[in-house]
DNA sequence: ATTATCTATAGATCTATAGATAATGC
DNA sequence: ATTATCTATAGATCTATAGATAATGC
């Protein structure tokens, strides 16, 4: 029954990635225990060797998730940084995004569930959310002459924040046809071009 | 123990509108039945007898949140429609908003749990997001030459999501100054002067 | 000997229902 | 007589723990 420390290892690092993408799926109280443990090829009982609690993997799938997500932006600006704008935001902006919430944006699955909770979460939030908006910092347009280092940040937040909205009003409708209306407005609105 | 048809309807009235004020607070399955029903004073066996299901009350709740918020916008629209737009966005942007969900937003606050949980008010949400770029369509500045019906759609859907993201990680991060800047920074975007 | 995992279960909580109660409405 | 509400509880589910098991690591 017993793994080497190794195995061990890896098997934690398995529950946090498989609650990384069933608490963004399901929500927090959407997937219990049980059910995380079988799939992660556990069984229930062997969780409280690992974690202390349901909430401390919360915590610990939430820093998980946001470190993926800043890498994929990460992986983006550094195979071709004069693209990485239509990059990212045509891959956070797409359909598939929106039909895979288990591998997708962090803050648009989980980050109502996190506010309330799980405040042991948003410490994570908040350094994912300095470094998200200065990677899009980094990479927007140079824009008109009045474009001061302020105004870039604004322009980054708010780049940030559309694309998560339009994210989550894209998975709240019913309408097909609705909801990739708002992805591509949003996209359009984001890349002019 | 019995009450009059009226008071009866009455009673149904305030389950609904105090789930739609603990859902948004909680989310859906952070408030259950026994304490939505202690909310509106009534006892817990009572509920089956004005609803099939706790999800049906979910329903019921996200379309009662989404028309109050929509009468709001209506409201601010007739009683001054040239100062509509920065009346609607400063009132969405605000700490108070952010800091009261439970009265607020419900695409920010229930937008999440409703697409995962609750599918049955999801045409609540389409009809709701509809209805918001309409009014947000009809209130923007006429903006460039360009300014097609089709780019006001756009502008209109882009403005909302803005919204939306923007409170929803405001609510999600740790940090006052960060929250707030949030707050300020989409709000000069969609409000510039 | 130590410990990662498993089996089994305690204790709490949650949705939904059954049956009793008492005031309304005909 | 009807019915809105209440009390009580069934049945399911969920987090967390206790104790057993068996393979690792010294």
């Amino acid at each position: 029954m017993k793994v080497s420390r190794e195995q061990a290892a890896l098997n934690r690092e398995r529950i946090v990635d498989v609650a990384a993408r069933l608490f963004r799926e399901k929500g927090y109280d959407g997937i219990g225990v049980a059910d995380l443990m079988k799939g992660a090829g556990l069984t229930h009982g062997g969780f409280y060797g690992h974690f202390a609690s349901k909430e401390d993997l919360m915590i610990e799938a939430c820093q998980h998730a946001l470190n993926q997500s800043l890498e994929g932006w990460r992986a983006k600006i550094a195979s071709d940084p004069q693209h990485a704008l239509p990059a990212i935001v045509g891959n956070y902006l797409s359909t598939r995004h929106r039909d895979q919430p288990g591998g997708g944006c962090p803050a648009a699955a989980m980050g109502v569930d996190a506010a309330r909770m799980s405040p042991g979460a948003r410490p994570a939030f908040t350094q994912a959310a300095q470094q998200q908006f200065a990677l899009l910092q980094d990479v927007l347009p140079d824009g008109a002459p009045d474009g001061t280092q302020e105004r870039r940040r604004q322009q980054a937040i708010a780049t940030f924040a559309a694309m998560v909205g339009a994210m989550v009003l894209a998975r709240s409708v019913d309408d097909e046809a609705l909801s990739a209306e708002i992805l591509d407005a949003v996209k359009a609105q984001l890349l002019p071009d």
